[in-house]
DNA sequence: TTAATTTAATTTGCATGCAAAGTATAGTAA
DNA sequence: TTACTATACTTTGCATGCAAATTAAATTAA
């Protein structure tokens, strides 16, 4: 059964490796008070303010029904805001508020942090990582 | 701010390629009805039979946490059995039952079905990926 | 031996991830 | 217009992932 052992798995690997990071984010993110997933949200407005729901859901690949927990969580942490559209009323527009901008700049230096942590990845090497990685995701989604 | 921006992230591909592999693993592991952590479980007892919860928790990283009411849930369906050491009551150990190996020949085509879905990645590159996960993983553990 | 510490596993509280059901609104066909 | 369908988002129920607190038992120090 040599197709069942665990260090054969790519898939294993993933579930260790995502659980991983999102630990290893957290040092960082507890002091913004903000989650991983969370974070993911903020990441997404910071590139691109003013969208509806389904832009973000779409862009970070959090499920829906989470989406609208963290979306309201975010609301009452004051770093966004929350409003229907006029236009169609079934979508809600997302806009960050002053306080959600200033915590890009809080934030700005946690990808670098975080990659100086896996020391054994040359840049090279993390580039090819994302390229495969990529093409998992699009075979899979 | 490039080093916020989401198509930059590694780890943002983690953590969406850990979910779409569990989600790809669901209508399989559906029809033998158990959850993604459970099949991981089952394949550390797959390999090694008899042998106590630290054990399965360091081979599969499961929290601890989480991995008891997984292991108390996998009893209840009498794929396995709990019982405590005699020589040292805080260990318990974990026996599968024959429902238990049962299951892993209904399991064994799994592996395969999944890769299968991948068809853009050869094999060299699915060996390529587990050798840098591991050490994305190693350096963040 | 007694007290302090360490270890193995469980429990608890909170935040997702996800499927499925539900709600409200918009669009479309008859 | 009315009925049917599709869309955008929310709610609900269950299963983790995780930190922190707890419990019970073994080990070590004094």
């Amino acid at each position: 059964m040599q197709q069942l052992k665990l260090s054969n798995q790519l898939c294993h690997r993933y579930y260790v490796a995502s659980n991983a990071i999102t630990r290893a984010y957290r040092p960082f993110l507890d002091k913004l008070d903000i989650t991983y997933p969370q974070y993911l949200v903020l990441m997404a407005l910071w590139e691109k303010d003013n969208v509806d729901v389904k832009y973000v859901k779409e862009k970070t690949h959090i499920d829906g029904g989470a989406l609208s927990l963290i979306l309201k969580k975010l609301d009452t942490k004051m770093l966004l805001q929350l409003r229907a559209s006029d236009k169609d009323k079934r979508i809600k527009f997302i806009k960050l508020t002053e306080a959600g901008w200033q915590m890009q700049k809080d934030a700005s230096s946690i990808p670098e942090q975080l990659m100086c942590q896996v020391t054994d990845i040359t840049r090279d090497e993390a580039e090819l990582l994302k390229t495969l990685t990529d093409k998992v995701i699009a075979n899979l989604i």
